[in-house]
DNA sequence: CGGCACAGGATTGCATACAATCTGGGCGAG
DNA sequence: CTCGCCCAGATTGTATGCAATCCTGTGCCG
């Protein structure tokens, strides 16, 4: 059970980074292939391993692992190692109820902060989320969902709050998990349209109804889920039942 | 310019923790005294240095300084070292704008979900802010902050959402920083009255009353300091000893 | 036949050694 | 006298080695 498969490779090709942080950077393409979902929930990412494949040492890709420990897309166990977080559906509850809290704040805030430049960002993101939504085949499905993850992330930065943007990457990181792990419909779970009407909103700086109307899309991305109890037990309690 | 003053001494004595995770233990350690200002914003965290106050190697010390660095409470520079954070008026106003966003809706989740169990809990922290309150002295100011974060941190807990709790320690901590750095009045900053009023609200399951009671102390808090940009000199936190 | 003990291998935790980079002071030229 | 260069000391970045721990599979015993 090797995690070097045909579609992994492509994390072995980081050209040649300039003399910068080598850690983050195997971090960033780590996390970049777990909200993908090239590297499955509970996959153990071990540190030979994964220094083979970047070509570093274990102490660098200790780094990495710790920093994605704190984000909560890795679960490291002593002695044990690091895998994949397999977020159980109650976590899965947590993670949308916090963004349900944060994320209308930060819709407020943006809507008072747009600039023209901004709105042109906007834009261009919402034309990749449209052309990925009319692509085929799971790659398209995948850039989807980061792009759509983008959108989010786009807004909180344009809030202009650095701590609540470092919270909303992890909380879009973790979302891209839980979607992997629960995600339901073959339909595109995130709803394009609503991020239109919500950048509408943001553009007569009506923030309050942004903000309604991005907690009836959280809403609407957490209803495409399914987070029946069942299926989140661990191996062994699931054995002693 | 040794970190090794007499007040910090006691940092050296972890009385030899179990087999268990070192790293975190000297991650807590150093946290406890950013938060209690025994280490000052702007001093640097020599790794060799920390490893020789808890006798540990290098390994382990950059461990715990990565951890504090994720949450922000040391700002690490690459090649030139790690370093308390040392905040500008800015971050401290977004640090408080943070909280505001996410405070009420914790202390709306804890009034649902309050226990008899909480409440004595609750009631135990405040008699220890009380007293606290009463004592004279450097130490006890210190501890008095100390005990006055743990009140925000209990009613995360309660709240029950472990992301939320996270962002929370991060913010609690970060404000203690910020406290130490902008804090005005000789007066006790953080009002005690308000906490009881906060946890009388909860009792009654009036959350709506206590997140706005919330509001209105972290108001407080915030009033308390003097955030005026002048110190803004991005001049290499020019002279900040 | 099933369960337990134990040894072998593999993996992580930690310490140390070495390389790369930065800082600060001395020296010389203008 | 001042400015700039260069070198030495100090500090961090990275790799590697060793010890401790855990997992696996085998063989023994009930």
């Amino acid at each position: 059970m090797t995690i070097a498969d045909p579609q992994l490779t492509q994390l072995n090709s980081p050209p040649a980074q300039a003399g910068e942080d080598r850690a983050m950077t195997i971090r960033d393409h780590l996390r970049d292939a777990i909200v993908d979902r090239r590297l499955a929930p509970g996959t153990k990412l071990s540190e030979a391993e994964v220094g083979t494949l970047f070509d570093v040492s274990r102490t660098v890709v200790r780094a990495a692992l710790q920093a994605l420990a704190f984000e909560g897309l890795v679960k490291s166990e002593r002695n044990r190692g690091a895998f994949v977080a397999n977020p159980s559906p109650e976590e899965a509850r947590q993670v949308f109820d916090s963004r349900r809290l944060i994320e209308p704040g930060i819709a407020r805030a943006a809507a008072g902060r747009l600039s023209p430049s901004d709105i042109a960002t906007f834009r261009k993101q919402l034309i990749e989320e449209s052309r990925l939504l009319a692509e085929r085949g799971s790659l398209a499905r995948r850039a989807e969902i980061r792009a759509s993850g983008d959108f989010h992330l786009l807004l909180a930065s344009v809030a202009g709050n650095v701590i609540l943007h470092r919270f909303m990457e992890e909380l879009v990181a973790r979302s891209s998990l839980v979607i992997a792990l629960y995600g339901n419909s073959g339909a595109s779970s995130c709803g394009h349209n609503e991020h239109a009407d919500i950048l509408a909103a943001l553009e007569s700086s009506d923030g309050e109804r942004a903000a309604q109307l991005l907690v009836t899309h959280i809403n609407h991305i957490e209803a495409d889920l399914d987070l029946r109890q069942n299926t989140g037990l661990p191996l062994r309690e699931a054995l002693s039942r």
